[in-house]
DNA sequence: CCTTGCTTCTGTAGTCGCTACAGGATGCAT
DNA sequence: ATGCATCCTGTAGCGACTACAGAAGCAAGG
C-alpha cells in the first residue's frame, strides 16, 4: 500500500488532482492508515494512470468515468469504447477545423498591420458595422 | 440610447455576458435611466460588437482590453495591434498543432475496437504499464 | 386606474478541470 | 526533542461565461 505523494509520482497525477478525482467520483475512495493518510493499492496506482491517459487524450472527465466502468469487464465493453472514443475524435477533429478556420481569419487580420499607422486597419475592422 | 435589451440583440452579446464585461471593467460603466436601467449610446454598442468580434477570434479578455486601449487612438497603435495579434496566432497554431497529435493517437486508438471483444484492445492499453 | 406580460436589476452560485493556499497533524531521521 | 517532509481538510481562485431568485420597472390594453 502507498501514500498519495509516491501514487502522484507514478501516476503522474498531482496530490491535489488525486484527491480532486475522488471527490468527485472519478476513482473510489482509497483505504486510510490509522491517522488517516490515503493508501492505494497497484490497482489504484493503475486506475488513476487510466485516468492521467485519458485525459492527455482529452477525454472528458464524465467519458473517463464511463470508461472506467466499462473496463469492469463486460462483454460489450469494446463497442461501448469505440462509442465513446470516436464521439471524442469527431469532437477533436471539430475543434481543429473551427480553429483552422479562425487562424486564417486571424492570419489575414494580422497581416494587415505592417507598418506604424494612426489609422490601424485591423482596428477599424474590428468596429466595422 | 438604448436599453440592455436592444444592445444585446444588436451586438449578439447576450445581457448576462454584457453585465459581466462592465463588472470586468472590458467597457465602461453605461449611462443609467432614472429607475437605475442601462443605457447604451451608439458607440457603446460599437465597442460590445468588437468585444464581440474579438472573442469570436479567440482572443482572451485581456488582450481585448488591451485592444480596446490601442483602439482610442495612438501612433503607435498598429504595431500593438500586431504583437498581440501575431502572439494570439501563434497561440491558436500551437493549439492545432497539439490538437492533431492528439487526434492522430486517437483515432489509432480508436480503430482498434472494431467488434465487440470481452477484452477491449483500447482499455487494455490505457491502463498498460 | 388596474392588470398583464415582458424587461431589467443585483447578488449569488455554478460550469469544467484543475490549482493553490492556510493551518494543523503525522512520520521519520538526526 | 527538533527539524523537515508529507499529508490532511476546507476554502478560494482561475477564465469566460451562464443561470437563477426575487424584486422592481415599463408599456400596452381593458
Amino acid at each position: 500500500m502507498h501514500p498519495i505523494g509516491e501514487v502522484a509520482r507514478r501516476s503522474g497525477v498531482t496530490i491535489e488532482t488525486i484527491r480532486y478525482y475522488e471527490r468527485e467520483g472519478v476513482v473510489p475512495l482509497p483505504d486510510r492508515s490509522a491517522s488517516g493518510r490515503r493508501l492505494y493499492d497497484s490497482a489504484g496506482i493503475a486506475r488513476l494512470r487510466f485516468v492521467k491517459r485519458c485525459r492527455d487524450l482529452g477525454f472528458p472527465i464524465e467519458d473517463i468515468r464511463a470508461l472506467l466502468a466499462l473496463s469492469k469487464g463486460d462483454s460489450k465493453a469494446c463497442s461501448d469504447v469505440k462509442l465513446i472514443g470516436e464521439r471524442h475524435l469527431r469532437d477533436v477533429r471539430d475543434k481543429i477545423a473551427d480553429l483552422t478556420r479562425l487562424e486564417a481569419a486571424l492570419a489575414d487580420l494580422v497581416a494587415e498591420c505592417d507598418e506604424q499607422r494612426p489609422h490601424c486597419p485591423v482596428l477599424r475592422q474590428l468596429f466595422a458595422d
